[in-house]
DNA sequence: TCCATATATTTGTCATGACAAATAATTTGA
DNA sequence: TCAAATTATTTGTCATGACAAATATATGGA
């Protein structure tokens, strides 16, 4: 039974991916004594590019749950990487925002995640980037629409 | 600033695609009135198309710890859709198998589900899916090779 | 034969992720 | 202006997923 283009294998593959992704992640955080999870990271990693946000921001620009984000906040909040500002025109929002501590961690993985990222892209070119890109964003929108 | 080519973008597009195709699994099983989840789900259409497994080897055709494969028939054990004999030669080992209603589930469950995959690669050909595969493939090398 | 080691599964702990419900604060509309 | 609807965040519950440790059973070698 041949294999190739079976659909099944498009979620195996994309799962498959996804955790191995995500665990090199954690072996970069471990061997650089950084004691964070991937997806603590990526917070970590927005609000360095993006300056302070609240909640509602992050959960948009990450597609994650309110009630996600609000408690990846809580455990970096513990970790002293970032602080929480109560709004002061609407007191509903909070403004999230990386501590000086929060700060130095990001620096001191970011060289460690780039290589990696390079790491990842090995024998595969632009062309591949671009075409990936594409073909995640139609799967999305496909997705999106069904039903 | 052009995101083009961001190589950030990688794991933000391969999560927030995965997340999707999880939550679009989900609204399948909800409006069919299954009780099941995504990985509930591949388990079990694995059992009808492999036959009886040991976790072990369930373990390894998903990649998935043996911990969280012990996790996922427990429920389907307490569901009733798939059921446990232990090994009669070697104790340690069980095998796994689809009850009758489990295997009802699934048939029941399959022509949607393959709907939703086919309407998954609306506007993507062949092609895409050679590509997809092999840039997945090449990937979750690399990342093997990481270190 | 018996012990050390290896293997299959289970269990405990912690961090998401989905979803629903609860809180708190703000805005809208009659 | 005040009640109803809306918005931002939090909390509770359940299902993975990673990882380590515990159990039970098998196997290999002295």
């Amino acid at each position: 039974m041949s294999d190739t283009n079976d659909p099944k294998k498009f979620g195996f593959l994309l799962e498959r991916t996804f955790r191995i992704t995500k665990l090199s992640f954690i072996k970069v955080f471990n061997k650089l004594g950084a004691d964070i999870t991937p997806d603590q990271w990526v917070l970590l990693d927005t609000l360095n590019n993006k300056g302070p946000l609240s909640q509602k921001e992050i959960s948009a620009l990450s597609f994650k749950d309110a009630a996600t984000i609000s408690r990846i906040i809580d455990k970096l909040v513990a970790k002293n990487l970032v602080s929480k500002v109560s709004g002061q025109i609407d007191k509903r929002k909070t403004t999230i925002k990386l501590t000086t501590e929060g700060k130095k961690l990001v620096e001191r993985c970011q060289s460690e995640i780039d290589e990696l990222r390079k790491h990842s892209w090995q024998n595969l070119d632009e062309e591949d980037y671009e075409n990936f890109q594409r073909i995640m964003n139609q799967v999305f929108a496909n997705f999106k629409a069904y039903k």
